[in-house]
DNA sequence: CGGGTGTAAACCATTTTTGTACCAATGGGG
DNA sequence: CCCCATTGGTACAAAAATGGTTTACACCCG
C-alpha cells in the first residue's frame, strides 16, 4: 500500500490535463470490433469465421463472453451458426451499395421509392411543424424554376423529396431515403434522365409536387397517400414508355 | 494561499468575471474537465466510459470525488449509471459520427418497417413463385415450433419475413431488408424482447403470420396489405404497452 | 470550534465475465 | 460403415468488475 502511495504522488506532478482513456475488450467493444470487421468485408460472404474457442483465445476473452458476441451478429443476421460445423458469413451477398445500384433496375428502384416515399408521405402529415411546410415550400420554388434544365430539377427534386423525408422527424426514414438516393445517382437512371425529363413531364410533376405539399398542409393522409402514389406511377408509366 | 483565497471570494462576491480557475483536482474542476470531454464528443454516445475507481487513479482523487462528479454529470443528464453495469454517455445522440441503429427507437424503427413490409407484401403478392412459397411455409413452420423462447422467435421471425423479402424477386428491396434487421438488433429492442414476447403474443403473431402467407398464395392483394398492416400496428401497440 | 471538502477503506447488490463440464451435431478418415 | 476429433449448444457455479452506501479520518478556513 505505501508503493500506490509513491506512485500516485509521481503521478500526481505530472497529471496533465489529459482526459482518461476509454476501455474496451467487454461483450460490447467484442460486438462493434467483429461487426466491424465482418460489415468492412475482412470476412467474405459465406466464409467461415475461426472457432469460438479460437476466437476466445485470440481476444483474450471467454468463450461465454464470444459466444454472447456472436449470438448478437447472428441475430443482426450478419452471421449464421451451424452446430458442429462453425460459424459463417451471412453478410456480403450484395456486398456495397455499388454493386446494389448496379443490379438494380430503374424499375426496381420505383418499386421500392414507392413503398418509402408512401410511408414518409403518411408520416409528414401526422408530423410535418410549420418549420418543416416552410422548408418544402422554399424546395418546392426553386424546384419550379427548372422547367427546362433537367439537370437542375433533378438536383432540386431531390432537394424537395429530402425535405420532405425530413419533415417526418424520423432520422431512420431520412437515413434510408439518402441511401436510395446514392442508388439512383449510380443505377443507369442517369442515363434516360435525359429523355424523361421533357419540359411536358416536369411541368406535370410540378405540378403533383405543389398538390401534395397543399395535401399535407391540409393534413389530409389519405388525399397525400393518393397524390404520392398517383406521383410514383406517373413516374413508373414514363419509365416504362421510355425502356419498351 | 488564505490571501489568495480570501481575494476570490472578494471578487466573487464582486461578481466580475472569470473565477481563478481551479485547474486542480478538485470536484468542481474534474466536473469541468469530464464535462468537457464529454461535450467535445471525445466519449461517443452510449459508450462506456472506465469505473470510478480507474477513473480516481487517473485523476488522483477519491473515489469518492469522481463518484460526486459523476452524480453531477448524471443530473446534468450527460451521463447514466448502471449498478453492476457501468457508467455510459447519454450525451451526443445528435452529433454527425455515429451508427443510424444507436439513435433509432424501436418506434421509429416499426415505422420505418410499416412503409417496406407494406410494399414487400404488395410485390409478393404478384411476384412469388412457388418455390418462394414453399421457402417461406418452411420459415413459417419453424417459427410455429419456438412458441415459448423469445430468443429462437426473433431468429425465425426474422427468417420468415426474409424469406417474404426475397419472394419479391427485387434485390434492392432485400438489400435495404437486411439493413434493417441491422437497425433492429442494435436498438433499444433487444432489452424489450423478452418484455414483448410473452407466449400468447407470440401465438398471437404466429396466426398473423399464418394468415398472411394463406393471402399471398391467394394473390389477394388488398388482404395481403390489410394483414401486414394489421402485424405491424399490433407490434406498435404490444411495444408502445410496453414502453408506456 | 464547526462546516465544507477530500481521502481512505470496507461492505453490499447487481451485472458481467470466466471456468468447467457435458451434450449434440458435423465431417473426415480409417 | 463406424470412430473420433472438432464444432457449436447448454447449463451452472465461481470469480471479477462495477456502481451504491456507509463510516472514519484529515485538512483547511472562517
Amino acid at each position: 500500500m505505501a508503493n500506490l502511495h509513491r506512485v500516485r504522488e509521481a503521478k500526481r506532478l505530472v497529471s496533465f490535463s489529459t482526459p482518461p482513456p476509454r476501455q474496451n475488450n467487454g461483450a460490447d467493444g467484442l460486438t462493434t470490433r467483429l461487426r466491424r470487421a465482418i460489415l468492412a468485408g475482412q470476412y467474405t460472404f459465406k466464409e467461415r469465421l475461426p472457432s469460438e474457442r479460437q476466437l476466445a483465445e485470440h481476444f483474450n476473452a471467454s468463450r461465454g463472453t464470444v459466444r454472447k458476441v456472436l449470438q448478437r451478429l447472428t441475430t443482426m443476421n450478419l452471421v449464421e451458426q451451424r452446430a458442429g460445423s462453425g460459424t459463417y458469413v451471412r453478410h456480403g451477398e450484395f456486398a456495397d451499395r455499388i454493386d446494389i445500384a448496379d443490379v438494380t433496375s430503374p424499375l426496381e428502384l420505383i418499386d421500392v421509392r414507392s413503398g418509402i416515399e408512401l410511408q414518409i408521405v403518411r408520416l409528414a402529415v401526422t408530423n410535418a411543424t410549420v418549420v418543416d411546410i416552410e422548408h418544402m415550400t422554399g424546395a418546392l420554388d426553386q424546384l419550379e424554376q427548372c422547367d427546362d434544365d433537367p439537370e437542375r430539377f433533378t438536383q432540386a427534386d431531390l432537394e424537395f423529396h429530402l425535405a420532405l423525408a425530413e419533415s417526418t422527424h424520423n432520422p431512420l426514414l431520412v437515413w434510408l431515403y439518402q441511401l436510395l438516393n446514392e442508388v439512383r445517382s449510380h443505377a443507369q437512371w442517369r442515363a434516360m434522365k435525359d429523355q424523361i425529363l421533357t419540359p411536358e413531364r416536369i411541368n406535370r410533376y410540378n405540378r403533383q409536387h405543389r398538390r401534395l405539399l397543399a395535401v399535407i398542409i391540409s393534413r389530409d393522409a389519405d388525399g397525400a397517400a393518393k397524390t404520392i402514389q398517383q406521383h410514383l406511377e406517373q413516374a413508373r408509366r414514363d419509365l416504362r414508355g421510355v425502356i419498351g
